[in-house]
RNA sequence: AGACAGGUGGCCGAGUGGUCGAAGGCGCACGACUGGAACUCGUGUAGGGUUAAUAGCCCUCGAGGGUUCGAAUCCCUUCCUGUCUGCCA
């Protein structure tokens, strides 16, 4: 969520900078509305208790000293009324305005270049040459037909469309690349964890998925839980609700999750292969950081999922984000985009971003700064996309034959 | 899933209707003592909102509701934890 404090005392920077990610000012302008018409119901119901309190004092007083109580009990039954009334209206105020502050997605920030979609994307580097082949590469799920590596069929069968089975040595190549980014990071220094894949609705909202993305999960039926999108949602909220010490930040951690997706919305995209599957693996790479040393990490963590990248030896490209494209959480998103010679495009594998103190705020992560509790930053970040890096391996990979070979690092893992 | 017992501050733990956001202890921080440390002594130490304020005021003793002038304390609902039984990997 966005600083409210910030958004009444700072209102034109405030929408000028929403703009970018195409919040409009009236929006704003209504939850500054509101937010004030909040605080005047708290004010008023809280100088009522205050009333309330000390009329209910003088009342014990009275009954020990034997004073008559008929009037002083007429007085604090009438205002009892008034409480009742008045907390009604600030419990609507606040209800309206939390409606309409946990549909605003976060500030950008200043750096992230302007645009609309994808196209104003802002390619930072390439790494590693495509390689040049002297035959025509075929899509992945045309080599994982020649290679029987992927069983749509009988994916559909057992649950439905966008889902898929890897058989024999694509399901050993999927375990390969999860152990193989498991171990990266935790060189790196994150820690390991392995986690719920069904989370409560508090930390959905924590993370920033809900209330407005409810449609893109799939929830667990008669139960508070949703399959998490992603391991950023648990690894994220680990520390929901808690205050850290200073000293512990950077905490960093790693984990291996399915993340479970509806794709609402997408129907007719990529349904060749397993490109957009309801069902994919991915190693999340989560941060939570000082508030003055989360661009490091965040570099830290670019750098991390490129260098894995680099060490299964594909080919990509570090793209910067555009306000448009930027995810509802983020401020900064850097994607690592991999080559796919049989697609003859760059297609994304990680997401790496920074959201400052929007999901903290929600999630209510904060350090002890001194004597002051303060907001952490949170980052998360793909290291990375396991099927994904499977269809690169695929497509990078592949022989005239159809027959594929397997990345040197990966070998030790097979 | 059933039966019973519980959920209080970073932790342990007292508190069965007002003087309690809460005794005591541990831990932690600062200070005194010391050559330095341990010990000892002193002081401080929950979260959130409002606010210029670390002033005042309001809310929070798992959560929600109720009784009452007044609830950590009484009642209801719910969630969670423990133990036993059942089931299972």
């Amino acid at each position: 969520m966005i600083d409210l404090k910030y958004v009444e005392k700072n209102f034109d920077e405030a929408a000028a900078r929403l703009k970018k990610k195409g919040v409009d000012t009236q929006t704003l302008e209504k939850l500054k509305t509101l937010f004030g018409q909040l605080k005047e119901a708290n004010a008023a119901l809280e100088a009522a208790q205050a009333e309330q309190n000390s009329m209910s004092k003088l009342f014990g007083q009275y009954k020990r000293e034997g004073k008559d109580i008929g009037e002083l009990k007429a007085k604090v039954d009438a205002n009892k009324e008034r409480i009742a009334q008045l907390q009604e209206k600030a419990r609507e105020a606040e209800a309206v305005l939390y409606e309409v502050a946990l549909a605003i997605p976060n500030f950008p920030d200043d750096s992230v270049p302007e645009g609309e979609d994808e196209e104003d994307n802002v390619e930072l580097r390439k790494v590693l040459e495509p390689r040049v082949f002297d035959f025509e590469p075929l899509e992945h799920w045309a080599l994982a037909e020649k290679n029987g590596w992927i069983d749509f069929e009988r994916g559909v069968k057992l649950a439905k469309s966008r889902f898929s089975v890897l058989r024999g040595d694509a399901a050993r190549l999927e375990r390969a690349l999860i152990n193989f980014f498991l171990d990266t990071n935790r060189e790196k220094g994150f820690e390991e964890l392995c986690v719920p894949f069904m989370n409560n609705a508090q930390m959905l909202q924590g993370t920033g998925q809900l209330p407005k993305f409810e449609e893109d999960l799939f929830k667990i039926e008669d139960e508070d839980l949703y399959l998490i999108p992603t391991a950023e949602v648990p690894l994220t909220n680990m520390y929901n609700d808690e205050i850290l010490s200073e000293e512990k930040l950077p905490v960093l951690m790693t984990g291996y999750t399915p993340c479970f997706r509806k794709e609402a919305g997408s129907a007719g995209r990529d349904t060749r292969g397993i490109i957009r599957q309801h069902q994919f693996d991915k190693v999340e790479m989560v941060a939570i950081a000082h508030p003055d040393k989360s661009d490091e990490v965040f570099e830290m963590m670019v750098q991390n999922a490129s260098d894995i990248l680099t060490a299964l030896g594909l080919p990509h490209r570090v793209v910067e984000l555009c306000g448009g494209d930027l995810g509802f959480s983020a401020a900064r998103t850097i994607d690592l985009e991999v080559w796919l010679p049989g697609q003859n495009k760059y297609r994304e594998i990680s997401s790496i971003s920074n959201t400052r103190d929007f999901q903290a705020r929600r999630a209510k992560i904060r350090f002890k700064d001194g004597k002051k509790n303060r907001l952490v930053h949170t980052l998360n970040g793909s290291a990375l996309a396991v099927g994904r890096t499977l269809i690169a391996i695929m497509e990078n990979y592949q022989n005239e034959d159809g027959s594929i070979e397997i990345p040197e690092v990966l070998k030790k893992y097979m």
